[in-house]
RNA sequence: GGAGAGGUGGCAGAGCGGUUGAAUGCGCCGGAUUCGAAAUCCGGUAUGGCGGUUUCCGUCAUCGGGGGUUCGAAUCCCCCCCUCUCCGCCA
């Protein structure tokens, strides 16, 4: 939610927002029907005050009255009944006055609301200007002394990759056969050391937030109210995405969604709650499945572990004091917390600066890592394919033909930046001292990373470091976690 | 799932149709007293919206949330949410 007094002082800078983000708000519509209200709100006030100063008034003296009427004898009782009514008249009048006013803000209040949840926070100036994902900008790149980015996979490591889905099936890591029939498309079923490396992610990402970063660990739930998809800006333009669990039984109101990131459980924890501005900012890790619904990228990376239903993410949170540059600087840092993962992992990766156009609604910037997936990408004849190493199941690639994938860079991570975006949503405010002291309230900084999504990130740790004999090499450092197992296969 | 009780200011806790934005106590802040402290006394002590002559003033709203009845609602009615107790079920 954007502030409406901000919109009022400064339309222009919505507007150019929006555009720029490409998202059609009619934001002269929401300044007269906030002209309106305000002007209906205000004269339906003035008539309340006259009416509470008359109640007090009057109040007491029907009171009286009506107490003087229970016993007044028969003859007296017309007399009474004509005073209260007098005295009931004007109050009365004023009431209808009130309902009229007050019926007319009912009608717009609903659109001026809508409208309002649909204005996009700006783009900060220095984010580039695009019209889709096209126009995003590398930032940098960073991959292993071994690793040559004008080469192939082949080329660098002198043979042909797998894809990660070959070697799921080649090293029993994956049935994707029995979890499609169980669950439908874009389900996967993690076997043996494919179950072990996808733990082994999650708890090294938690215990690298956790212990080396001083994030506080958590578990929050991922099944949530409605109130908590709208505050952290999933709904409604994301309805769509969330799995929504009806409760029928229980009647209304009790009707649930499943998360589609731990985002929506760290930053709904302190909805309407007004924390002590001195113990900001407040660093969350949490490790949480995510369910998405996939809607509209039907036929879009049917196979394999990229994008799936259900998968466990470890997510970074940070809830800061409302000042840009400190949001700016937390940015800066939840990126370089990534860039140091990947780099303990090996993983040859990119930042991606994202355009305005690939910001959406609620962040004023928002930088993508990408890993480089050699699984990925058109498929072309193999640079060399007398060096190639024939799968043993033979059924990775078509026999007559030797082709193997150019490679691709693949998202892993998102960092976004929200300001009070979120926060406002939520109703999230700091203080010096918190809930009971006195003071300024303002709305707190929001800001979001990935550290580590599996199954996904399996693709390049999986592709990136297999060997000519079909075995992959556990990177080091999750090596503790898989019982000191230094390959797979 | 069944039965019952209840949600009031930072906390505890009254009020259960009429100058009640809300008694009282605690806490907190300021002051007096004191060499200082404790104790005591005095005063203050919610949030949000709108407007203004914008360190302040006016006004409206808010007693779990929403709706209704009424001249008037913390108080009555309806729906929802949450908490607690007992029973049942359960990892």
């Amino acid at each position: 939610m954007i502030d409406l007094k901000a919109l009022r002082d400064d339309p222009a800078r919505f507007k150019d927002g929006a555009r720029k983000k490409n998202y059609d708000v009619d934001i002269d519509r929401i300044l007269e029907l906030d002209t309106l209200k305000r002007d209906l709100m205000t004269r339906a006030e003035a008539l309340r005050a006259q009416q509470n100063k008359l109640a007090k008034e009057s109040g007491p003296k029907i009171g009286q009255l009506m107490g003087k009427l229970k016993k007044a004898e028969p003859d007296e009782r017309a007399a009474i009944e004509a005073e209260v009514e007098s005295l009931k008249a004007a109050p009365n009048k004023l009431k209808n006055e009130i309902q009229v006013l007050n019926a007319s803000i009912d009608d717009i209040a609903p659109e001026l609301d809508e409208l309002l949840m649909q204005v996009p926070l700006p783009p900060d100036p220095d984010v580039p200007v695009g019209a889709s994902a096209d126009d995003n900008v590398e930032l940098k790149r960073w991959a292993p002394d071994d690793w040559d980015w004008n080469q192939s996979f082949e080329q660098n490591k002198g043979f042909a990759p797998k894809t990660h889905i070959e070697l799921c099936k080649d090293l029993g890591l994956v049935d994707f056969p029995r979890a499609v029939k169980l669950a439908g498309a874009r389900s996967y079923a993690l076997t043996g050391d494919g179950m072990r490396l996808h733990q082994a992610i999650l708890r090294y990402a938690l215990d690298f937030m956790a212990d080396k970063h001083g994030f506080a660990p958590m578990s929050v739930p991922v099944l949530v109210r409605e109130e908590a998809m709208t505050g952290t800006g999933f709904f409604p333009a994301g309805r769509e995405q969330a799995y929504h669990v009806e409760e029928t039984t229980r009647g209304g109101g009790h009707d649930l969604y499943l998360t589609g990131t731990g985002e929506v459980g760290l930053m709904g924890l302190h909805q309407n709650e007004i924390l002590d501005e001195d113990q900001l900012p407040l660093k969350y890790v949490t490790v949480s499945t995510c369910f998405r619904r996939e809607a509209g990228a039907a036929g879009k990376d049917t196979a394999g572990l990229y994008r799936i239903h259900q998968f466990d993410k470890v997510e970074q949170v940070v809830i800061c004091r409302a000042d840009e540059q400190e949001s700016r600087d937390w940015h800066k840092k939840m990126l370089g917390y990534v860039q140091e993962l990947l780099q303990s992992l090996a993983l040859p990766h990119r930042l991606l600066q994202c355009c305005t156009a690939d910001l959406g609604v609620k962040n004023a910037d928002m930088i993508d890592v990408e890993c480089w997936m050699p699984g990925r990408g058109d498929t072309s004849p193999s640079l060399s394919s007398a060096s190639s190493v024939p799968s043993e199941g033979g059924a990775s690639s078509p026999p007559t033909s030797n082709a193997s994938p150019t490679g691709a860079f693949g998202e892993t991570h998102s960092a976004s930046r929200l300001y009070d975006f979120q926060c406002r949503r939520l109703n999230m405010r700091a203080r010096k001292g918190g809930e009971g002291a006195k003071g300024e309230t303002t709305f707190c900084h929001s800001l979001n990373n990935t550290v580590a999504a599996s199954p996904r990130l399996m693709i390049p740790i999986l592709e990136m470091h297999q060997n000519p004999d079909g075995s992959v090499t556990v990177p080091e450092v999750l090596r503790g976690y898989m019982g000191g197992s230094e390959s797979i296969g």
